[in-house]
This record gives structure tokens, C-alpha cells and sequence, in this order.
DNA sequence: CGCATTTGACCAGCGC
DNA sequence: GCGCTGGTCAAATGCG
């Protein structure tokens, strides 16, 4: 089909895995809609070491569009979804500037929380006023970004995985950025200013030219 | 009837 | 080289 569908398995590309807090919703209920984009699932397979299976999802607003994200149950709490970004969306968001189209589900909790599951080099970076903390945690050459949204994100403007997608899609800098991350000492001050600088200043969606 | 989801089969990367 | 496992395809099925 696509370019990419060259690559049919496990390339270490770019990826981004957030762990979400579902309340008051189902457990199994992996409906993913709970960002802005539209997604159409199209597979899901058993993990082992996981009772629970893991959704396939690709991006179905536009059919080129590369953009797939993975949703499994933590294996450890069932209560919390891992969903995990991969590729970029190559359009702008049609929902950006309306409700969420398919579940916009005020009951689930966007919280992101550690992903914790592996408990591999995981590395905390907490905000003095603990109101924002992020991992950042690198697998092989998977970078994983983990970001409490609930109380910093938020206040301020709402920042939807769509965000966080363009956030870690964006290129090779942003690998350089984490590698870095791994061999820096950056203060978790400074980084929740690059943090924000990002998410809100760098990471608009941008008409395709 | 059209579209989304389900599900089994297939394929390819990776580790041993 | 082989087997395991994850990722994708595509036909069948379900739902609005």
C-alpha cells in the first residue's frame, strides 16, 4: 500500500507512548477516540506478557495519512491505557476547532501518568512545583515521553494528543533532543520551559502548503 | 447500503 | 537457519 508499509514490522522509528487514566469508563473499553483525530481500527493482536490485546489504529481522516497509534490495557493497571503515537499526521486536524467528533467523553481523565510498565531507564523530571512532571525514558532507540497534563497543560490551554503527536513527530531534532536528554542534567525547570515552548508556541498545526 | 470493526492469515524483523 | 512475535492485510460481519 503505502511507503510505509514497506517497513511491515518492528523498525525502531519515531514513537511516542502515554499512559492514560481511565474513570468511570469501562475497563477493556480501548476506544481511542478520546483525542482529535478520527482513527479506524484495523487489527489487534494478544501481547504476550499482556492479558490484554493491543488495537491497532490508523488515522482515518485522510487515507494517506500516515498515522497510526497502538492502544493496549497496562498490564499492571488495568485502569490505565497505554496508547502509543507513531508517525505524523501529514494534514491539519479537522476537529481542532470544533467539539471532538466521535467521544469527547468528559468522564475519562486525561492524566498521563509514568509509563511504568517496563520500569526501564525511566527518568523522572519533576517540577518543583510539582504541578508538571514528564518522563522521558528511552527503549533501544524508542524514546518514550511521558507528560502529567492535568494541572500545568491544562490551566492554561487544552493540549490534545494530536499536540503530543506533533510534538514527538517532529523530526530528528527531537530525537537529538531526547538522546540528549539521556546524557544532560537538564533542570526540570528549564526543561518544563522547552516543554511548553514546544507545545504551545512551535507545535501549531500548520496548513499543508 | 455504506462504513467501521473484527478476526484469522500472512509477512517480516529479531533473537537464539 | 529457524522459530517466535509483532504489525498489517483483507474478507467477513455488524451496525447505523
Amino acid at each position: 500500500m503505502e511507503d510505509f508499509q514497506a517497513s511491515k514490522k518492528r523498525k525502531v522509528g519515531e514513537k511516542i507512548a502515554v499512559k492514560v487514566k481511565l474513570e468511570g469508563k469501562k475497563k477493556n473499553d480501548q476506544n481511542p477516540s478520546c483525542d482529535f483525530w478520527s482513527w479506524r481500527k484495523y487489527g489487534q493482536k494478544p501481547i504476550k506478557g499482556s492479558p490484554y490485546p493491543r488495537g491497532y489504529y490508523k488515522c482515518s481522516t485522510s487515507k494517506s495519512c500516515p498515522a497510526k497509534k497502538q492502544v493496549e490495557i497496562c498490564r499492571t493497571d488495568a485502569s490505565m491505557l497505554i496508547i502509543t503515537y507513531t508517525s505524523t499526521h501529514n494534514h491539519p486536524n479537522p476537529n481542532l476547532s470544533k467539539q471532538p467528533k466521535n467521544d469527547p467523553n468528559p468522564e475519562i481523565t486525561t492524566t498521563l501518568e509514568p509509563v511504568d510498565q517496563d520500569n526501564e531507564d525511566q527518568k523522572p523530571v519533576v517540577t518543583p512545583e510539582n504541578d508538571c512532571f514528564c518522563y522521558i525514558k528511552t527503549i533501544e532507540n524508542e524514546t518514550r515521553l511521558t507528560v502529567n497534563l492535568e494541572n500545568t497543560f491544562f490551566d492554561e490551554e487544552p493540549l490534545s494528543y494530536p499536540d503530543l503527536m506533533n510534538f514527538s513527530a517532529s523530526k530528528t531534532e527531537e530525537n537529538d533532543f531526547y538522546d540528549e536528554l539521556e546524557e544532560l542534567p537538564m533542570s526540570s525547570s528549564s526543561f518544563k520551559s522547552f516543554m511548553r515552548s514546544n507545545f504551545f508556541e512551535e507545535r501549531v498545526l500548520v496548513q499543508p502548503s
